[in-house]
DNA sequence: TCTACTATCACATTTGAACTGA
DNA sequence: ATCAGTTCAAATGTGATAGTAG
């Protein structure tokens, strides 16, 4: 793993002698769209609301590209990566340490809705995650990212080439995340200075809040519409595809930063697949550079840290120490790693932790669904 | 009793079909 | 006939909170 000062991913580009030309001895840029507004959600310890049937990120996963092929078709997806191995509680106007982690729930993917597209495509604008949605239901039939209530993740992109998502699993891979999109998951929101911050930012959140009917005794409790129309919508819902352009307004603010290059690890990828999973697979040999897959991430410099009790001192987490806060932020892990680890043969991924109770999310796929 | 989750509310915003005019 | 711009109804998403579940 490597750790560069700003917000700005820079990786190096696989050189494959039958692809190679001038644009792939150039490297892949991501640099991550509102970084300010997340660097100030990340000061409070972000919060985001899950439910049962799906809701957006605020802030939302927004990002832009760099240095792809103009015309290669790339892949563009997203999925969630436990933070570390903890479950967490709101106690005394702070977050503390509860526990250990729950079993990881099914892990899924959500591919950009404009995949496959030319990296011309890609570089054009700002791509969005929007709408993509988080939920606690491990039932979910609608495709959304499954997470646990009360534990931490960060959103963790992929890149690759690919002309239809069905060959996506047999290419390399490009894996980017940042340190400030860190959340903590909720059903209801806990720090009141995330809700003001999401008040002030989301347009969304206005409606209710400006309507001035927060008085329950005047609410009807009957539905606005009958089960049979809620139910209309819900199978509506279900078949949704994704609209191209987002007409909400963008509040981003593109960060110019530095450009450190750091190559990382060797991941010696293969692939095999089975129903809805993909299994990626990797040897970890750091005398022998294969950059076919590689994940950059940006230590946040925010002074937002979860309490930890003594019992998890052992862990610490602390804003002085960037090294070992990322650490935990982001294990030492990839998403195409380990390829001895029996659990591959089911499609997961061996994520190699720090500590014992990591040992939870040593198992994670990348594809279980995409969407 | 405590904590976490779910359902529900009203309204601003988004979306896309329908319409209009060049 | 086609395209671009406008209008507007319906759909969507939001945070707060009472009720429920464990």
């Amino acid at each position: 793993m490597q750790h560069i000062s700003d917000s700005k991913l820079h990786l190096s580009m696989p050189r494959s002698p039958q692809t190679a030309d001038s644009y792939q001895q150039g490297c892949i840029r991501m640099t991550l769209e509102s970084a300010d507004l997340w660097k100030s959600f990340h000061s409070s310890g972000t919060e985001m609301i899950i439910t049962k049937h799906g809701r957006r990120m605020f802030p939302y996963c927004s990002i832009r590209l760099s240095g792809l092929q103009p015309f290669a078709n790339y892949v563009v997806m997203i999925d969630m990566v436990p933070a570390d191995s903890f479950k967490y509680r709101w106690k005394k106007e702070q977050w503390e340490v509860a526990g250990k982690s729950e079993p990881q729930p099914p892990c899924r993917t959500y591919m950009h809705p404009d995949s496959p597209a030319p990296g011309s495509h890609w570089m054009k604008q700002p791509l969005s995650f929007l709408r993509m949605k988080l939920t606690n239901n491990t039932l979910d039939q609608h495709g959304h990212i499954i997470v646990h209530s009360m534990h931490r993740y960060y959103p963790r992109f992929h890149i690759t080439q690919a002309d239809s998502p069905y060959t996506v699993r047999w290419g390399p891979f490009q894996t980017f995340s940042f340190p400030e999109t860190t959340f903590t998951t909720v059903t209801a929101y806990q720090n009141p200075k995330i809700t003001k911050l999401k008040i002030d930012h989301n347009p969304f959140a206005k409606g209710f809040r400006e309507g001035g009917t927060h008085s329950h005794s005047k609410r009807c409790r009957s539905n606005r519409s009958s089960p049979v129309k809620r139910a209309q919508l819900e199978r509506e819902d279900l078949c949704t595809s994704p609209p191209g352009l987002q007409r909400m307004p963008s509040i981003s603010q593109s960060v110019k930063v530095g450009k450190d290059e750091q190559p990382l690890k060797e991941h010696h990828l293969s692939a095999c697949s089975s129903e809805q999973e993909s299994v990626h697979t990797e040897t970890l040999e750091p005398q022998d550079y294969d950059y076919s897959c590689e994940e950059q991430m940006v230590p946040a410099s925010v002074p937002y840290q979860p309490y930890r009790s003594l019992e998890y001192a052992r862990y610490p987490l602390h804003s002085n120490e960037v090294d070992s806060a990322h650490s935990l932020l982001h294990p030492p892990h990839h998403p195409l790693s380990t390829a001895e680890h029996t659990s591959q043969q089911h499609g997961y991924y061996h994520y190699p932790h720090h500590h014992s109770q990591a040992g939870d999310w040593s198992q994670y796929p990348l594809f279980s669904y995409s969407c």
